[in-house]
DNA sequence: AAATATTGACTATTATAATAATCATATAGA
DNA sequence: TCTATATGATTATTATAATAGTCAATATTT
């Protein structure tokens, strides 16, 4: 039997819109369901799921289809990703490797 | 066998970078993988995945994830998530309910 | 009004994601 | 230095996502 997760109402919302804005760019293109899941290489009922919200859709082949309809993800930041993902990693490099519940740090700042 | 799958090159970084901003938070928390894991209720193997950017991990563990660890996703409009289903719900419901592909419109403003 | 194609929904099957468990490595802290 | 544990990586198993196929309903075009 199914299990049942519990997922925040962001996350959930999140999706939802993310499902929708898909659907909407591809009307907008006037593409089918047909057409669209035949460019990205997936079922028309994973995409079917996709546009609904469905929270077990692999990440990957959202954002693949996010971006064949035109959906910019993280387009809010005005660095190209290369560059965002290069700042992560140097922030993440100045951390200490492992955490370590003891390490009594008083300024928490992020 | 594996089918492989070709993604875009922006898909595959928008996940690293998301993966990435997922791991910093965590340290940045103080948060060991069994602890997120843990919170998140799911396994530190699926969440070594998703840090690491695994395309095929479910976007609603992933968002879900990155919601307990403070990133907030779509936050760059000024609008609650609810506000901008609405919004996307509307502009698709002006469109005509079926695609048909000779729906001839001059001004595809997209 | 008739014809056709899009969409929504469902099922059975197959592919694969998620898990639990383990082991080695190496780092942070005593 | 010594020790406990966080992390990286791998394997076998189980749960489930993705698929292909089908059927009904109906919006759109002619």
């Amino acid at each position: 039997m199914a299990k049942t997760r519990i997922y925040s109402d962001y996350c959930v919302e999140a999706i939802v819109l993310l499902g929708k804005q898909i659907k909407l760019a591809r009307k907008q293109r006037k593409w089918t369901e047909y057409n669209l899941a035949e460019r990205a290489n997936i079922s028309r009922a994973t995409l079917q799921k996709m546009e609904k919200g469905d929270l077990s859709c692999a990440i990957g082949l959202v954002f693949e289809v996010a971006n064949l309809v035109g959906i910019k993800l993280f387009e809010s930041d005005h660095m190209p990703l290369r560059k965002q993902i290069d700042d992560v990693d140097h922030r993440i490099a100045v951390l200490p490797k492992y955490v370590r519940k003891n390490s009594r740090v008083l300024d928490d700042d992020f």
